[in-house]
RNA sequence: UGUCCGAUAGUAUAAGGGUAGUACAAGUGAUUUUGGUUCAUUUAGUCUUGGUUCGAAUCCAGGUCGGACAACCA
C-alpha cells in the first residue's frame, strides 16, 4: 500500500473526518444525475471521484437519480446512465430515486408549514422574479407570505390534489428576502406540473425544486459525503438551512470544479441540441465527448478512469488539453491492442522481380510491447501489394525514409526492397510504383546486412479485405465554443468526420472483435464500429500514433 | 456596484512556515523491422503591494484579474 499520490482535498476533508470519527468512520458517498441527458467525461470525473473516495476509505456509493423534473426525464436516460456507470467499472450499492422520497419530501414540506417556515405563494413566476429583487437589491415581500398555517396546510394540500393549474401557486420557504444571497430569499420548494412522470406515473401533481429534494435525498440517505460542482456553492446554506429545520441527517456537501475538456461542449443542454439538429450521428457519435461516444470511438475503461485519476481535483476553473485523454487511450491501447497492417489511401506496389502467380506467408507478432508477443498471424504476401500513397514521393525532401526512385525499404515482417520506377495517369496521378526485392532480407532470416531506415505497412493486393474507415477529428474548431461570439454550433468542424468507403486490411482483421482495439500499424488505434457487419467492415478510428516526423 | 469562490511553468496538479516537485505538451540525444514504443536529458512557474517571521507559494491586510449567483431547471 504505497500510496505516493498526494490527497485531493475532498479526500483530505475524508480522511479528517475519519480521523475525528466523525459517522463512526464510515463513508457514504453518491452519484446523482438527472436522467434527462447521456453521460458526458466531465460525469466521469465525478463518477471517479464519488465512487473512489468511498472505495479508498472503505465506503459506498449510491447511485440515485435526481428525477424531480418528470418534463425532462425519460427511462432511456436512466438506462444509459446505469450502462456508463457499470461500463466505467463501478458498482453501486444501492439504485435510488429522488421520486422514491416524494411521500417523505412531502412530510417535510408539511413540518416546515406548520413551524411557520414555508408558505404558499399565488404569484405569477414573473411576480416572483420581480419581488426578489436583485443581487444588489434586496427583495421584498407580499401579501401571501403572511398566511396562516391552517390556510397553508389546506392550500398545499389542495396544490397536491390537483385542485389548481400549472403555475397556479408554488410553495417557498420562509426565510429572508432581503438576504445576500439570492437562494435565501424565500426559495421554491414546489410547483404544481401535471405531468406524467416516468417512475411514480400519475401520482403525483406537485413536484419538489431541486434544493428541497437533493439536500433531503442526501439525509435520508445518510450520504455523509455530497460532493458536487462549484456552481452549486451558493445552494449551501440552503441545503444546510433545510437540513436543520427539519433536523434531519447532517449530510454536508462540498464542491469541486467541473471538468472543461478543450475543442468541444459539456453541457447536457448543447450536447442535445447537437443530437436533436442531427450535427452528430446520436449520443453516442465517436465525436462526442459523452460516455457513449467515446466507448464507440474505442476508449477504454481504463483509460477514461487514468484521465481523471491525472486531472486531479480541485476548486479551480480549469480547462483540461483533449491531448491529455489521447495520451492516455494511447497508452492503455499500446500495451493491448494487437498490431495489424490495414492501408488507408492505397497504390499499389509491384515487386517486378517477384513471380507472378507465387504468394508466401509472413509472420508478424500481435504485441511487441508484451514478452513473447501474445502470439501471431502468417500474412500473405505477393507480387503485388497495396501500400500508402504517403509513402512513395515522387520529389522526397531530405530525410523522408520511406519509398522514392532509388530508395530502399523495408516491408514490415517481410522483405527489403528497392524502388525503380513507377507509372502515372494522364492526370499525372501515380498508379503504380515498381520496386525489386531482396530476397536474403527476409524477416527472421535476414543475411542481406542491408540496413534500411524506413520500414512500411503493406497489404498482399489479391488477398486483401475491404472495409470502411471513419477517421474522426476534433468536434470544434476553436478550443471553448461556448465562449465565442454567436451560437456554439457556428465553430462546429465541418471536416470532423472523413470516410474512407474502401480500405485494404489483412484478412485477419476479418475477425475483429466488437469492443477491442487494434493497432493499424503507423496509421493509428482502430475499433470495429457498433454498426458493422461481417458484409461490410466498419472501423472507427479511435486516436491516431503519436507523429514524431514533422513535415516542413 | 452586493454576496460567495478562486489565482503555482503552455495545460493541469503537489508542496499545509524551512530545497518549488510530478504529469502532459515542447526541445535534444540514444534505441527501434511502426518517424510508434522505451530510455536519457533540457526548457519553463508561485497575480500584485505591503505586513508578521530568522525564514512565506503557504499566515494577515489591501489591490488586480477570473468565475459563480437574480429558471415554477438540475
Amino acid at each position: 500500500m504505497s500510496e505516493e499520490r498526494s490527497l485531493n482535498f475532498i479526500e483530505e476533508i475524508v480522511e479528517e473526518d475519519i480521523h475525528e470519527g466523525k459517522h463512526g468512520g464510515r463513508v457514504l458517498t453518491r452519484f446523482p444525475p438527472e436522467p434527462n441527458g447521456y453521460l458526458h467525461i466531465g460525469h466521469a470525473k465525478s463518477i471517479c471521484l464519488n465512487f473512489g473516495v468511498a472505495q479508498k476509505y472503505g465506503g459506498q456509493t449510491n447511485l440515485r437519480f435526481d428525477d424531480t423534473n418528470p418534463v425532462k426525464e425519460d427511462v432511456e436516460y436512466v438506462d444509459s446512465i446505469k450502462e456508463d456507470v457499470k461500463w466505467l467499472g463501478f458498482e453501486w450499492a444501492n439504485e435510488l430515486y429522488a421520486s422514491d422520497y416524494f411521500d417523505l419530501l412531502y412530510a417535510f414540506a408539511v413540518n416546515l408549514i406548520r413551524q411557520g417556515l414555508a408558505y404558499v405563494d399565488d404569484s405569477t413566476p414573473e411576480e416572483i422574479a420581480e419581488q426578489k429583487g436583485t443581487p444588489t437589491e434586496p427583495g421584498k415581500g407580499n401579501k401571501y407570505r403572511n398566511r396562516s398555517v391552517e390556510e397553508n396546510l389546506r392550500l398545499f394540500e389542495e396544490m397536491k390534489n390537483g385542485q389548481f393549474p400549472d403555475g397556479a401557486k408554488v410553495l417557498r420557504a420562509k426565510i429572508d428576502l432581503a438576504s445576500p444571497n439570492m437562494h435565501m430569499r424565500d426559495p421554491i420548494m414546489y410547483r404544481i406540473k401535471h405531468a406524467h412522470h416516468h417512475r411514480t406515473g400519475d401520482k403525483w401533481c406537485i413536484y419538489p425544486m431541486y434544493d428541497f429534494a437533493h439536500g433531503e435525498s442526501d439525509a435520508i440517505e445518510e450520504i455523509t459525503h455530497s460532493v458536487c460542482t462549484l456552481e452549486f456553492i451558493p445552494h449551501r446554506p440552503l441545503y444546510d438551512w433545510f437540513i436543520e429545520k427539519l433536523e434531519i441527517f447532517p449530510s454536508k456537501q462540498y464542491e469541486f470544479a467541473r471538468l472543461n475538456l478543450n475543442y468541444t461542449v459539456m453541457s447536457k443542454r448543447k450536447l442535445l441540441q447537437l443530437v436533436t439538429e442531427n450535427y452528430v450521428d446520436g449520443w453516442d457519435d465517436p465525436r462526442m465527448p459523452t460516455i457513449s461516444g467515446l466507448r464507440r470511438r474505442g476508449y477504454t475503461p481504463a483509460s477514461i478512469r487514468d484521465f481523471c485519476e491525472r486531472i486531479g481535483v480541485a476548486k479551480r476553473e480549469n480547462m483540461i488539453d483533449v491531448g491529455l485523454l489521447e495520451f492516455c487511450i494511447r497508452e492503455d491501447l499500446n500495451k493491448t491492442a494487437w498490431r495489424r497492417m490495414a492501408v488507408l489511401d492505397p497504390v499499389k506496389l509491384i515487386i517486378t522481380d517477384y513471380p507472378e502467380g507465387k504468394s508466401e506467408t509472413v509472420f508478424n507478432e500481435n504485441n511487441p510491447e508484451v514478452e513473447g508477443g501474445e502470439g501471431g498471424r502468417e500474412i500473405p504476401f505477393s507480387r503485388e501489394l497495396w501500400i500508402e500513397r504517403e509513402d512513395f514521393m515522387e520529389e522526397p525532401p531530405k530525410k523522408f525514409f520511406r519509398l522514392a526512385v532509388g530508395n530502399m525499404v523495408r516491408l514490415k515482417s517481410a522483405y527489403i526492397v528497392k524502388c525503380e520506377g513507377f507509372k502515372k495517369d494522364e492526370a499525372g496521378n501515380i498508379t503504380e510504383i515498381y520496386c525489386t526485392h531482396i530476397p536474403e532480407s527476409r524477416s527472421g532470416n535476414d543475411t542481406s546486412g542491408i540496413n534500411v531506415k524506413g520500414t512500411i505497412h503493406w497489404v498482399s493486393v489479391p488477398h486483401a479485405k475491404t472495409a470502411e474507415v471513419r477517421l474522426y477529428d476534433r468536434l470544434f474548431q476553436v478550443e471553448d465554443p461556448s465562449n465565442e461570439d454567436g451560437d456554439f454550433k457556428e465553430y462546429i468542424n465541418p471536416n470532423s468526420l472523413h470516410i474512407l468507403p474502401n480500405a485494404y486490411i489483412e484478412p485477419d482483421l476479418a475477425t475483429a472483435v466488437p469492443g477491442k482495439g487494434y493497432q493499424f500499424i503507423r496509421k493509428g488505434y482502430f475499433t470495429l464500429d457498433k454498426n458493422s457487419t461481417p458484409d461490410k467492415l466498419v472501423f472507427n478510428r479511435t486516436v491516431t500514433l503519436k507523429d514524431g516526423w514533422v513535415k516542413k
